[in-house]
DNA sequence: CGGCACGATACCGTACGGGTATCGCCACGT
DNA sequence: ACGTGGCGATACCCGTACGGTATCGTGCCG
């Protein structure tokens, strides 16, 4: 199986529709049906059930999207690894670490310190990114490694090794009555009418329904908090990036959240693996 | 990148030889090479150091040797389970397991007992496969589902369930010197110039050098233990299947082996969830 | 210094991927 | 009931890129 013809299957998996997949592709309609029926003859099996007005995945056409999307990530991965390995002239990113904006700053900071120490460390970028779009990067080749919060992010498909485990607390607006608690529990944060809970943008950019601010970043939701508008769970160690206007309460009963530093199985890269012992003996 | 490109690329970087590795891929040396100098301008890589009589990887190259490597088996692996599932008559198989062959028969049986009396269970088919080869098998479609057994087979980029936890055993020839102990530590076994250990293949199918018998299977095995041709460890579990001329003999030392269950992180069929479900219950 | 092993280059034919035009079918509207 | 429009399939054409054969250039070996 070609990628090319991966690809245009996902593209009509995804549209559920011929001439919408074919236009994503830059492509005329007929080709593309014919493409996808020389597909549907070589695995031997029918991938969509389709007459002239409804287009359908068949159980085959469901495993194959699955599968196809993980091996298209897997290509695009090797492609972009390569390239990042060729164009590796000192000083020029040698590694590339995803973190979630605004999290375990401290934690980096040390292991950037630490690495850059090591012998033969290579230039490292860091990619600060969305919750939850740390997977997607690393696997599909923009990072070579990340930092991933359990049990919030899947780690999935990666080698893990915890590096910290810490409680969680709640991040509110200064003077807000709730301040006055030293400790809060998970139920006190449902339901506020005055602080509904902020909205993170899906995978695809758009956002989920409901009462709470739309954010994209860190630094956004701590204003919105200072302002009175919203609320956060962080783990522990974010007090010390908290601005004058906000206030962390400890929570009872949240969940301790543990940073993990995850890399793909098959990383059998040196830089890698310096950069992952370098993390453990922090 | 194409997965054509990709299957010449590593022909080439296994082989270090066009002629070689175009004769392996059924094709004549000159349109190899044009290929492989294609992806490397399109890649912006020098991915092969070559003269007229060395060829040896880049750094680059290495990269793109592991990475594709995975990339091509997620490739296959999303070709044969949509043939698979495309095939699904009742009756075919309709979900693949790989175990190690004679380890963990009884809990196995279990598992396949229990599955069968869920609702909606498929026909399900063990693959017996030679030790280390259940990864393979699973990253590359063969299979869906296997067993695995920690520390010894590495699950790298599966997710798992824990299911049994053992101590190990020496299975030693009945009426061996060793047999009148009732306890022996790892160090007893080494070097015994009368009981080698056994050469497994590799995957490639050769084998190591060294003084032992080469086995390809249990049931070998416990015949060349049997003859006092050699000896081996395994988990407690196995004592069930001896044969009268074998002895097992308790390990103080032995690290004990877990066995768990590991499937493809993204797999979201509802037999293989089923499957994990029964298992984790057991 | 001649022979040889091997990768690169040159050149050619063909098969396949993509485009345009058109058909056939079904749902819907009036 | 019949016309219309939307959609996938089919028919046909064309360009390109992939693979094959022949040959060259080069460095190693005897």
């Amino acid at each position: 199986m070609e990628t090319r013809e991966l690809r245009f299957f996902v593209a009509v998996a995804e549209e559920l529709h011929f001439g919408r997949a074919a236009q994503r592709l830059g492509m005329a309609q007929p080709p593309l049906s014919r493409a996808i029926r020389q597909l549907e003859r070589r695995l031997g099996t029918t991938l969509f059930d389709r007459d002239s007005h409804r287009v359908a995945l068949t159980a085959a056409g469901a495993v194959l999207l699955d599968e196809g999307r993980a091996a298209l990530d897997a290509v695009e991965a090797a492609e972009r690894r390569t390239r990042r390995a060729g164009s590796a002239e000192p000083g020029r990113p040698g590694l590339v670490l995803a973190v979630k904006a605004g999290a375990s700053t401290d934690l980096l900071a040390k292991l950037l310190d630490a690495y850059a120490a090591e012998p033969g460390a290579v230039a490292v970028e860091v990619i600060l990114c969305g919750p939850g779009q740390q997977e997607t990067i690393l696997r599909d080749g923009r990072a070579d490694v990340a930092l991933l919060h359990r049990p919030f992010d899947a780690a999935a498909g990666f080698d893990t090794e915890e590096l910290l485990t810490e409680d969680q607390v709640a991040v509110l607006p200064a003077g807000h009555p709730l301040t006055a608690n030293d400790q809060l529990s998970l139920a006190d944060l449902d339901d506020l009418p005055d602080l509904p809970r902020p909205r993170w943008p899906h995978p695809d950019g758009s956002y989920p329904e409901g009462p709470g601010p739309e954010v994209r970043d860190h630094t956004q939701l701590l204003q919105l908090i200072g302002l009175g508008r919203t609320l956060t769970i962080a783990p522990d160690s974010c007090r010390s990036q908290l601005r004058e206007d906000t206030v962390a309460v400890p929570l009872r009963d949240a969940p301790r959240v543990t940073t993990v530093i995850a890399w793909p199985p098959h990383s059998r890269s040196r830089p890698v693996a310096d950069l992952i012992r370098t993390a453990t003996r922090l």
